[in-house]
DNA sequence: TAATCTGAAATTGTCGGACAATCCATCTGT
DNA sequence: ACAGATGGATTGTCCGACAATTTCAGATTA
């Protein structure tokens, strides 16, 4: 029986590939910050290829950069850069929902997409920042696994929504309440099925959402 | 002076990188193939690790997938695949599309994007597949270029239009006089300045691209 | 003192070798 | 003909080595 492994379950690559990317979350590792070969291969005790190899996936995901004889480091969005990935999400989140919402009567989807949005809206997984990330991230996974759309899934994780999550952690205190009720207004249009009504109601949650970053101070961004 | 390298242009898994990538368009490595770690090492002349890097970027790009203990292999489209990346880039082209539209007036802007549609207009380069080829990435490029938004053209390389050009190449005779004039509305729209109008220009271009692959047999489709 | 130059240390880029794990095709015995 | 054993091919991982380049502290000079 062949090992049914996904690109980032596998070997010592996969273990340093993960471990940064929960270090992210976990504060471990803040944007700006080096990352020297030599000391991942001492802290997740695998080989220095491994370590290359993990770093170019995350090269490749866009959140560490990689210059020439420089060590990696933890991608720090500017503020245009950040504008730019927004509007992009605008875009893409507006498909996934649209999808997900014709797709919802299919197979298990409904069931799956009220699951994650009720542990999402739960008080109790609000409490802790690492649950409401976990549970933010559920939601939207489920959202672009109902919608299925092979590419769709494949290209998402590319993008540095993790970055924007990290990178303005510390001012999302803001409106929570509001956002709250902006993930009412998407589950319950692609509960309906409502495709255009979904994909409306994403889009102007993730536009409010940029509108909430251009008021950041210039202190939020690294470089 | 530090060397100002992107991140495709550096040493030795730039080389296979773009040594692959050029062969895909040249029909050296036909989807399906199996690209044998060994076989490229002696072929582009770099040690194994370059070989690996190289390969592990173009998987992360989707272009070849790997499995675990089983040589990489040219990644070959499935028709629900290609049905799925079709939809997706109708919506990223149509973003990248409105963007330009909308840029068209600042910097030479206007200029660059007029110098790409007539190479790609031009009966000349029609007339050799890889010109053409060639051509219609750099006007899609200098679109997305225009367009200005970094995370888009990060994000754009990492779909796999190159995959759809090179599979269904065989199949592509059929209507050229229609596609061209497809382009020329789109760039006809971008040179107004009409975003909304581009939008719908490029996405209508593509879901026509997509509504005949459709109609192809299923030989055009390996897996 | 402040700016600049210099050289050593740190770090990355690349290669080659080595070995285990696994897959694949072939062979074997029934 | 078919199930299982077997060996070659290939990948996954590590290690050591060396060159190229950056980085930084200390020496030099205006």
């Amino acid at each position: 029986m062949p090992k049914t492994l996904t690109a980032k379950t596998d070997g010592s690559p996969g273990v340093v590939y993960r471990g940064i990317v929960d270090g992210l979350y976990r504060g471990r590792y803040v944007p700006g910050q080096r990352l020297v070969e030599a000391d991942l291969t001492r802290d997740f005790e695998v080989g220095r290829g491994s370590v290359r190899e993990a770093l170019s996936r995350l090269a490749a995901e866009g959140l560490v950069s990689m210059n020439l004889h420089r060590s990696a480091t933890i991608r720090s969005l500017s503020r245009a850069e950040t504008r730019d990935l927004v509007a992009l999400l605008e875009v893409l989140n507006g498909f996934a929902a649209r999808l997900a919402a014709e797709r919802i009567e299919e197979g298990v989807n409904r069931k799956q997409m009220a699951e994650a949005y009720t542990t999402l809206a739960d008080p109790e997984t609000q409490r802790d920042f690492l649950h409401f990330a976990r549970a933010r991230n559920t939601f939207y996974k489920t959202m672009v696994a109902i919608g299925a759309n092979h590419e769709l899934a494949r290209l998402m994780p590319r993008t540095n929504v993790d970055l924007i999550r990290v990178q303005f952690r510390a001012y999302t205190t803001v409106d929570d309440d509001l956002r709250m009720e902006d993930y009412r207004g998407i589950y319950d249009a692609i509960a309906e099925g409502a495709g255009r009504k979904a994909e409306t109601a994403a889009k102007n949650h993730i536009r409010r959402l940029g509108d909430a970053i251009d008021k950041l101070p210039d202190a939020a961004f690294g470089g």
